[in-house]
DNA sequence: ACCGCTCATTTGTCTTGACAAGTAGGTATA
DNA sequence: TATACCTACTTGTCAAGACAAATGAGCGGT
C-alpha cells in the first residue's frame, strides 16, 4: 500500500528471504502454513506469495504437494566423486541408507545416436538398455539410463544389480577393470520421461551427467545419462583422490548436514 | 482425446516446448516477439506465457531484458576440468576469447568462518580477499571470491592476475606447486551480492563451487567460492586426465556448439 | 558534436478472481 | 468390518488488468 519503502527489493524476494530464515529453525518434514495463510500474513496476493515459494522449492528448502501442503525438506545429501568411485561405494562408506531399483532392462534396444557414438557401435546396431532409479533415505535422488555394447548386453543380468555395486558387476562380467571415464555435466530442464521418474514437473532443472566408461584397452563398455535432482544432492570432489584423505581432517566443512550424513549403520 | 492417459499437459509447458523447437532454428542474439504478441498468438494470457518464458530462460535458451525484449542465447560454453587445470589454461586451449576482471582486492579482510577453517587460520585472523569476474565472448560466466593466508596475501599483486593464469601466479609467488584440491559443488539460489556481479535476479540458481587448494606439504594456500551461471556453462571431466585424450576422437559430442567454440585466435 | 529530455515500447511486479485436481478424512452403504 | 463415496482443504493452472522500471530512439538545446 502506498509503497512506504522504495520497492527496490521485490516483495516476493523479501518474503522468500524471510521464509528462508524461519525455515532454518524448523524441523524437516514439518508443514508450512497454507498459501492463503501466508499471503494474508505478509499482506500480499497468493500469486506473489507463490513466486516466493517457487524460489524456496528451487533451492531445495521445501517441497510442495497439491492437496497436502508445503513441507520442509531435509538437508541435501552429498555425493562424493573420486575416479571410478561408484554410487554404492560412496553411500555405503557414508553409512547412509540407499536403494537401487531397476525399472527396466532391454538386452536389444535401439540406442540414441549420441550413445551409439560413445560406444563406437556401427549405425543400426542394437545395445542393451538399463533404466534404474536410486533412493537415499527413501527419497528419489537420481535416474540412470545406461547402455551396453551387444556382447556385454547379452550376458548382463539386471537382477544382479539391485543389491550390489553396478560397476563392480560390470567389471566382473567383462573380466576387466574400468580405468577411464569421460564425464559431462550440465544443468538442463528435465524431459517428460525423466521428470516422471524423478517425480518432478517437466522442465524442472536437473543435473544431467552424460558419461562413458572405458576399460584399459580404451574400449567403451558403458555409456549413458545419470540425472540428479539438484534440490536433493550436492557434490564433492577430492584431488588427488587416493590416499591424501588422512592429511585432511575428517571433513569439517559446512555443519548443517551432520545429522543426515553421520547417521551410521 | 480428453485425456487418454493421465498426462494432461499444462499450457505453459506446451508453449515452452513449441518455443524450444522454434528457437532451435533461429540464430543467437535475435529477438523473440514481445510477450503480448506471443500471448496473442498462442491464445493465452500474458501470465501464462511468462511461465513458459521462465522455463526457457532457466534452461539457458533465452535471456530477457526489461525494456529490450527476449533474446535468443548463444550455446553454452564448456568448462573442462582436469586436476589443477586452470580456467585460463582450459579456455586458451579451446581458443575462446575470455577476460578476467579484478573487482577488488583487500590484503587484510575478515574471512567468513568456513574459509578460516579451510585455510586453517586461528580465530580472528585476517586473510587476503580477491574478487573477480570472468567473461567468455564478453558474456559473464562466473564470479570468484578467493581468500589467501596472511603470509601470501601481503605479497599478492592482484594486478598481475588480470592477464595471466591465477593459479600459476600463485604458484610462482609461493615457490611451490599446487598438488591437491578439495572441491564441493552445489546448485543454490544466488545471494544478493553474487546475483549483482553475475547480472542475475537474486535467487536465480547458480552452481556454487567451494574449494581449497593445497601444496604438497598439505598446507592450504587458497580457498574460496566460484559461482557459475548455469545458463551459460556446462562442465566436462576426463579420467584419468592426462594423456588418454588422443584415444578419444576430438570430442564428437553434441554438435550444436561448434560455432561458438571453434572461434580461435 | 554533445548532452539532456521526452516518450513509446517492453519486461517486471502485483492484484483479484476463478476453476481444476490431488489429498485426507469422515460418512454412508453393503 | 470393509468399501465406496463425499467433502473440505490445499496447491496447480489460468485470466484480465494495472502500474513500475529499464531501454532506446527521437528531439531539441547548447
Amino acid at each position: 500500500m502506498a509503497n512506504a519503502v522504495k520497492t527496490r527489493v521485490p516483495q516476493y524476494q523479501a518474503v522468500a528471504a524471510t521464509l528462508r530464515r524461519e525455515i532454518a529453525g524448523l524441523p524437516p518434514n514439518s508443514l508450512l502454513p497454507t498459501e492463503l495463510q501466508l499471503a494474508k500474513r505478509f499482506g500480499i496476493s497468493r500469486v506473489t506469495l507463490r513466486e516466493a515459494l517457487v524460489l524456496l522449492e528451487q533451492g531445495g528448502l521445501v517441497s510442495r504437494h497439491r492437496g497436502r501442503g508445503t513441507i520442509i525438506s531435509p538437508p541435501k545429501i552429498t555425493r562424493r566423486f573420486s575416479p571410478l568411485y561408484s554410487f554404492e561405494q560412496d553411500l555405503t562408506e557414508q553409512g547412509v541408507e540407499f536403494e537401487t531399483q531397476v525399472l527396466s532392462y532391454e538386452p536389444e534396444a535401439t540406442p540414441p545416436e549420441f550413445i551409439r557414438e560413445r560406444l563406437r557401435l556401427p549405425p543400426g546396431s542394437a545395445a542393451g538398455f538399463l533404466s534404474l532409479v536410486r533412493r537415499v533415505d527413501s527419497r528419489i535422488v537420481c535416474h540412470d539410463g545406461r547402455h551396453y555394447p551387444p556382447a556385454i548386453a547379452a550376458r548382463l543380468r539386471p537382477e544382479r544389480i539391485e543389491g550390489r555395486d553396478a560397476s563392480r558387476v560390470l567389471e566382473d562380467l567383462v573380466g576387466m577393470r574400468i580405468t577411464a571415464v569421460d564425464w559431462e555435466s550440465e544443468i538442463i530442464p528435465s524431459s517428460m520421461e525423466t521428470a516422471a521418474v524423478l517425480e518432478l514437473s517437466p522442465g524442472t532443472l536437473i543435473l544431467a551427467n552424460t558419461f562413458t566408461y572405458h576399460v584399459e584397452s580404451g574400449a567403451p563398455i558403458e555409456a549413458g545419462v545419470i540425472s540428479y535432482r539438484i534440490d536433493r544432492c550436492k557434490f564433492r570432489y577430492e584431488l588427488p583422490f587416493s590416499q591424501h584423505a588422512e592429511a585432511e581432517p575428517p571433513v569439517p566443512d559446512a555443519g548443517r548436514d551432520s545429522a543426515a550424513v553421520t547417521r551410521g549403520r
